[in-house]
DNA sequence: GGCTTTTTTTGATCTGTGTCAATTAGTCAC
DNA sequence: GTGACTAATTGACACAGATCAAAAAAAGCC
């Protein structure tokens, strides 16, 4: 009934944080794969589990033909597009707990690139071997249907905040996302892991990197957040959100 | 094996911009219910077709619990929440073919308020009532998730592109946007119906109504577009492409 | 028809944020 | 450690787009 990736991993050195399976998003789908059946188990291929990834590794690419979800379990990565002119574009951060690749599903071609930003691991879904499975076939569909209806939720959300926010507002939400995000999975949501860049952050945002800076500074003047090497800490989240007006 | 959102409409006075059902994104579902087992037919209160909604009246309410999906089979509908401060926003519009509602499929609930933009109709799947239908249950989950994953794809494309883009960017990307959704569904893609005023058009692209106004008829004076009354017709769409940076 | 109300357009400022440029801090290789 | 390279900060300036204000056009209404 333990699943491999609920076991703690090896701890050699500084342990990094990592989810726990009932925070993760691809728990859902565990459960069905795991639960149902104990004595089978889960056929070999379709689930594998803490998968390192080395930082700057890419995880899948723009346009790839999709073969699997993966779910974040330590670290975190950014994902990437293109534009006409070819400069890069972020269009999303994923941290512990979060899924990545399921809005290929229907399209059956990731969306993206994805980047790992430190050192990570993901826990990964193969679709096409879930066929496979003993499971009943309807609970499975069951699982992915609310994942995908969650992973849209959330994007829409994110969507129609940022487009009317000043930088101001779409800095506090950042920040404020990132936290949620972080105890939403049982992490610390006042010390945060700021892993990708300041230019990352720009382009998610929409903004230009020095923006992103000084409004930084500007926030850490202020005594909101505190700012040390890649590492964000939280002073006062209440004024955050009266800045992001989102609550 | 005819289906009654597919027979001709009552004509009377103007008809109505209308859908054909194959090119309808409720249409993967109607397919599964209709064709499979043509004797027994769908059983009462899982389809309705073709209900009339009046100017200004609401599909649905924010928050509500979800039941249903609708399809939008005429006319148009624009996609409303509020923030913090209790003031209005679009986050979208539905035109002939778009699906409403889909992402409350796992969340349960609406996340946004849906109006009427003009006399319109629509089709409705009611989801509850689809456990009682003899089709598989595994064949209507298929269609779901493709469903879900399309809606994902769309609004994550929109997304994206709005974010980083000022304010002559969106606007032609917004025009594109409709008329390749009207083609998409077999309807023009050079006159396309402006049923949503300009301050909907600036909520919606994150932009002040005098900026929205102003842009348009730059566009127009340099012969991009031809505005009268509520119709925008497309006379550069070329043009319009170059100008959006999005192909 | 004319009257009121709302929506859209146009003009005149003002401000936030992008751009360019220079400095400082951090990272990595050796 | 030192040096080379990249990332982040800070300042000066310009411009896109918001805001304020008013006129023009369109839509409702009796």
């Amino acid at each position: 009934m333990s699943r491999t990736c609920c076991l703690p991993g090896p701890a050699k050195g500084e342990p990094p944080q990592e989810v726990a399976c009932r925070e993760c998003g691809l728990d859902p789908i565990c459960q069905v794969l795991d639960y149902a059946e104990p004595e089978s188990g889960v056929p070999d291929g379709v689930l594998a589990r803490r998968t390192p990834i080395r930082r700057g590794e890419m995880l899948m690419a723009h346009n790839q033909p999709f073969h699997a979800i993966y779910a974040v379990k330590s670290g975190s990565f950014k994902a990437l597009t293109w534009d006409l002119s070819n400069s890069e574009r972020v269009v999303g951060f994923f941290l512990p707990g979060d899924l990545i690749g399921s809005d290929g599903l229907a399209t059956k071609r990731y969306s993206y690139t994805v980047r790992a930003l430190e050192e990570s691991s993901v826990c990964s879904l193969e679709i096409d071997a879930l066929t496979r499975v003993g499971r009943s076939r309807e609970a499975i569909q069951e699982a992915l249907i609310t994942l995908l209806g969650q992973e849209m939720a959330m994007s829409h959300m994110v969507t129609t905040s940022l487009i009317q926010q000043n930088a101001e507002q779409r800095l506090a939400a950042f920040i404020l996302s990132l936290a949620r995000r972080s105890s939403l999975r049982g992490l610390s949501s006042q010390e945060l892991g700021l892993s990708m860049s300041r230019s990352d952050i720009a382009s998610y945002l929409g903004l230009a990197r020095e923006t992103v800076s000084r409004i930084l500074t500007r926030f850490q003047k202020s005594r909101l957040i505190q700012l040390r090497k890649h590492t964000l800490k939280v002073l006062d989240s209440s004024a955050l959100e009266r800045l992001s007006a989102l609550g």
